[in-house]
DNA sequence: GTCAGATACTAGGACATCCTACTAAATTTC
DNA sequence: GAAATTTAGTAGGATGTCCTAGTATCTGAC
């Protein structure tokens, strides 16, 4: 009866939320909590790709590019075939082909021929791209990495879930 | 001393957990572990995406304009702004404009001039709309949101962990 | 040895996302 | 009330992802 009170309080505010009372007051019960699990994912997926691109952009390499270059700055030789960068990556061969190509036009990695399989191209890392990969990584670690705004027992969960997630989905 | 024992046992298979131990021994701890959750969530993200789009592929959508189809199926007029449908995904104004220019196309909802602001136009449901959502939540419900892989308990962990993280990101 | 099938990569196209303008209309300021 | 600012949408462009094809090369079955 206070008219300054709004009707609705804000306890609404979640999106997600108020996604899975629809979802419950459709019926869906079964559904709901798998539903709110997929979707949060897409939005906590967006939000942290969108913080780390932020953070690449002056380094002129995308998130995507980044990891090929993290990749091949792990190997023992700084050089990896193109197929085994997106098995380890997880995607397409043409998006290793796409990827390769900007970072070889930045001139952070170069194509060699295999020496043993002339169907296969290596990817080396040049000295400019092992320095940029350092400094990106720096400014990744600084800002995004160190502090995700999760408690480090809520990161361990985080891990450890969708470590499960990824291995029921078979993909380690 | 077993020479059938293999050297290294598939203990280091996740290669999110081997960017974590190089993470390690290159001296960088403070961020191994925020490094894996954002990893983690990226390669998840990658999963789920890829199994959604899977289950709707029969119905001509993809998960963002099922989003649409489901943001304006549940609200009350069955219609809203693009701005409106833009803030509650959380996606850019653009984004809107390309989902809604497809769906458009395929008759499954319409733009409608704003009643009182001329600047503002209405996305609205059609019939086939409203009967495509439903049959693609059904579709959803019973291919994906129902068994993700994970246990119940940690389908909730999912979804109360990455809610600390989308709130702390400001995302509602 | 040869030939069929598998494998490595690239080309071209469909979608989704974001960004930077740019136009039109509403709101705020003075 | 008129001017400045903000807000709603669209256009065009860059990137990334996937898919389907097509070429070259390797492997394995016979």
């Amino acid at each position: 009866m206070a008219p300054m009170t709004p009707a609705t309080p804000r306890l609404a505010a979640d999106p997600i939320a108020e996604a899975h009372r629809q979802w419950v007051s459709h019926g869906w019960e079964s559904a709901a909590d798998g539903m709110a699990a997929i979707t949060s994912l897409m939005r906590a997926h967006q939000i942290f790709l969108a913080r780390v691109e932020t953070v690449l952009r002056p380094f002129d390499v995308s998130f995507a590019r980044y990891e090929v270059l993290m990749l091949l700055h792990f190997s023992k030789r700084g050089a990896l075939p193109m197929r085994t960068i997106g098995s380890r990556l997880q995607v397409h061969q043409t998006s290793v082909t796409n990827a390769v190509d900007r970072l070889e036009a930045a001139h952070l990695v170069q194509r060699l021929p295999h020496p043993t399989d002339r169907r296969a191209t290596l990817v080396e890392l040049t000295r400019t791209g092992r320095a940029l990969a350092e400094k990106a990584t720096a400014a990744l670690n600084a800002e995004v990495f160190t502090d995700t705004g999760l408690s480090p027992r809520a990161v361990n969960d985080v891990v450890k879930t969708l470590g499960q997630l990824r291995r029921s989905a078979g993909d380690f």
